[in-house]
DNA sequence: TTTTCTGTCAAACGTCCGTTTTAATATTAA
DNA sequence: TTAATATTAAAACGGACGTTTGACAGAAAA
C-alpha cells in the first residue's frame, strides 16, 4: 500500500472536520472519524499525534486562508487616503467567512459549520480556534476605535463580539429552510454579506 | 441516611447544571455530577432514568420561568391599545432571560451559561432546549410580523434568529471582564437591557 | 542486494463511560 | 411491631474510548 502521506492526512482531515462540526470535540470519535475516511486507527495517532493535535490540524487548515483574507482586505482600507465607513469595515470582518462557502463542492456548508462550532466549544477547545483569530481580532477592533472615536473601547469590545457572534450564527445555520443564507451560490453569498451589515451596521454606529 | 428525596433530586439537578454549562452534555459525566452533588451514582439514573432525561429535567427547571415571564408580558404587550414599539418588543424578548441573572447568589452566572450552552450543543440534545421556548418564539415572531408588516416573514426570521443568538452571547459571557454584562446587580442588568436593545433595534426596523 | 526509513495494519492496552443489579437501610402505614 | 415501600450504597456489567505496540510491506538509499 503506502499511498501518498499527504492523501491520506488529507483524508482524515477532512472527515474530522465533518464529524467535529456536527457532533463537536467530545462528540467525535477518532473510531469515526478512521471508519469514514477508510483510514487505519492508528493513522490518526501517527499522523497527528493525538486527538488534540488532529483538531488543531483541523483548524489550522481551515483558518489561515480567511485570516489571510482579513488582514488584506483590512490593509487595503488602511491604505486609502479616509477613514473606511463603518459599512466597508463590517463587509471587511464579514466577507472572508462567508466566502469560503463558495469554494469546495460538498465541503463548503461543512466548513462553515465547523468554523461556528469552534466558537461554542468548551474550553479548552475554544481557545485553540480564538488563537488563531486573536490577531485579525485585535486589528479590527483597533479599526473600528478609529473610525468610532466617541465610544469607549469597552462598548466596542462588545459590540464586535455580537457581530462576530451574527456572523458565526448565519455560518451555522446555512443552508437551513428559513437561515440567511441558503444556497451557497456567489450571488446569495453576496445578498446574505449585504443583508448582514446593513443589520449590523446601524447598531455600531449608536 | 435518606434524605428527603427532593433534596438529593435538586441536588443532583443543580450540580448538572454547572457542569453542563460548564463541558457540554456529552463533556460531563454522570460520576462529576453525583462526585461533587455528593450522592450515589446510581441516585442519578433512580430519579431521572438516564442522562438525557436528566438533561431534559434541567432545561425544564430553568426554562419553565422564562417561558412564563415572556408570555406574560407579550400579553402585556398584546392588550395595549396601539401595536407596541420595537423596542419594548424586543425589551420584553431580552428582558426575562437577563433577569434570571439576579436571582440565585452563585448559581445565576451558572444559569445563563447553561441557557447559551444548550443552543450550542450539537444535535439531538439543542432540541430539547429548542422545544421548550418553540411557542414563545413562534409568538413572537407574529408580533414581529404584526409591528413590521413590510419585511417579509422569512427576514423577520433569521433577524430573530440573529437577536436570540445575541442574547445568547451576553448571556454566556456573563462576568468575564470585558462583556456587556460585568456584574449581577440590579442597576447593571438594567443598564444591559438597555445597551442590547438599542443595538439590536435599528437592525430590525431596516 | 542489503539496509534503512516510512507508512499501514490488526490487536491489545488500561481507563472511563452509562447503566443495572443486588443487598442493605430508612421511611411510612397498618 | 410488622409489613410494604422508597431510597441509598457498593459493586459489577458490557462496551467504547484514546492511545500504544509490534509485526509487516513498500520505497528510497547504500
Amino acid at each position: 500500500m503506502a499511498a501518498s502521506t499527504t492523501e491520506t492526512k488529507e483524508q482524515i482531515l477532512t472527515v474530522a472536520e465533518r464529524l467535529f462540526a456536527e457532533h463537536g470535540f467530545t462528540g467525535t470519535t477518532l473510531r469515526n472519524v478512521v471508519s469514514e475516511a477508510r483510514v487505519n486507527l492508528a493513522a490518526v495517532n501517527y499522523h497527528f499525534g493525538s486527538k488534540e493535535e488532529l483538531f488543531r490540524a483541523v483548524v489550522a487548515r481551515f483558518a489561515r486562508p480567511v485570516v489571510e483574507r482579513e488582514l488584506r482586505l483590512l490593509s487595503e482600507l488602511k491604505s486609502g487616503s479616509e477613514l473606511p465607513s463603518i459599512e466597508a469595515l463590517l463587509r471587511a470582518v464579514v466577507q472572508p467567512s462567508l466566502e469560503i462557502l463558495s469554494e469546495g463542492e460538498d465541503t463548503r456548508l461543512v466548513r462553515a459549520k465547523f468554523m461556528g462550532r469552534c466558537r461554542t466549544e468548551p474550553e479548552p477547545i475554544q481557545s485553540i480556534a480564538y488563537a488563531e483569530f486573536a490577531v485579525a481580532t485585535e486589528m479590527f477592533l483597533d479599526m473600528f476605535q478609529r473610525v468610532l472615536p466617541e465610544q469607549p473601547r469597552s462598548q466596542l469590545g462588545w459590540k464586535f463580539d455580537l457581530v462576530i457572534s451574527a456572523l458565526v450564527r448565519v455560518l451555522m445555520e446555512a443552508g437551513k429552510p428559513y437561515a440567511l443564507l441558503k444556497t451557497t451560490r456567489p450571488e446569495d453569498i453576496e445578498a446574505a454579506t449585504q443583508q448582514l451589515v446593513a443589520f449590523l451596521s446601524p447598531g455600531m454606529r449608536t
